[in-house]
DNA sequence: ATGGTTGGCACCCAA
């Protein structure tokens, strides 16, 4: 089972690239971020024409997050639990049957929070916070759950080309690495990490100032597992070919094959 | 080099 995460940074701009993707890489599941449109502007036909059923939380412009799968969808949850009062489309689950039973698998779109001292970085560690309690509700069903992402929190400094370039920015935030870490020592194994140390693994390179062309990238999207999914990892992977093709998004998909 | 690029939308905002 392939489930793979990418923030796609438009999906209406980015449908060429998307169907081009999905065909090569032939996930089984894919959770998309910053689709930035509406549910009925969301471009289902081209996907379900290749196979896929599809499930859509959308915002007018921003945000907005999506899961395509080959398999039903059982369950669809759409809105990060915890406060009623957030109207960003930042989170959605999707409940699949497998042979080993249910499969949980959640796409999501953690806050940017730039620039730091300001609301935006606050409603980020309060949001970050809310996921912390949620994942934790649904660990305690010991089923295999998957939350993939663009977490927009760099890790560690190994995860940045030059991590200097980042001590402003709420992306690198102690606070915010700081809160990464409760959500992981909840009994989550960042599937990157649980295959290798290496440095220079990156899943974005800015359009600005020949980012991509410098290798001047950082590693934001990743893939959260419980106990029950990591002990099914078999490999991860980085599509970074991907961010060369025309049109590309700033972001690249990031995979993991599980054997459930 | 405190720069510059993109998508969505409607004039700048978010990233």
């Amino acid at each position: 089972m392939k489930i793979a995460t990418w923030n796609i940074n438009g999906v209406r701009a980015r449908i060429e690239n998307a169907v081009a993707w999905v065909r090569e890489a032939q996930p089984d599941i894919v959770g998309l971020q910053e689709i930035k449109t509406v549910d009925e502007g969301f471009p289902a036909a081209a996907f379900e024409d290749l196979g896929y059923n599809v499930a859509v939380h959308g915002q007018k412009g921003f945000n907005g997050v999506a899961l395509l799968s080959k398999l039903p969808f059982d369950e669809v949850n759409r809105g990060l639990p915890g406060d009623s009062t957030d109207e960003q489309a930042r989170f959605i689950e999707g409940v699949f049957s497998v042979p080993s039973g249910a499969l949980r698998v959640v796409s999501l779109y953690l806050p940017n929070g730039n620039p730091i001292g300001t609301e935006k970085f606050a409603y980020k560690l309060a949001w970050m916070e809310r996921l912390r309690r949620w994942a934790a509700e649904r660990l305690l069903t010991e089923e295999p759950l998957v939350m993939g992402g663009d977490y927009n929190v760099i890790p560690e400094p190994r995860d940045a080309k030059d991590p200097s370039l980042w001590t402003g920015d709420a992306l690198f935030q102690p606070e915010s690495r700081q809160a990464l870490r409760a959500i992981e020592n909840l009994g989550f194994t960042e599937a990157l990490r649980a295959t290798t140390d290496e440095g220079g693994l990156y899943t974005f390179w800015d359009y600005q100032a020949g980012a991509w062309q410098k290798n001047n990238g950082i590693r934001i999207d990743y893939l959260l597992l419980s106990p029950r999914a990591a002990d099914r990892l078999v490999s991860v992977g980085i599509d970074k070919h991907v961010r060369a093709w025309e049109k590309p998004s700033d972001h690249v998909p990031v995979f993991v094959e599980l054997a459930l």
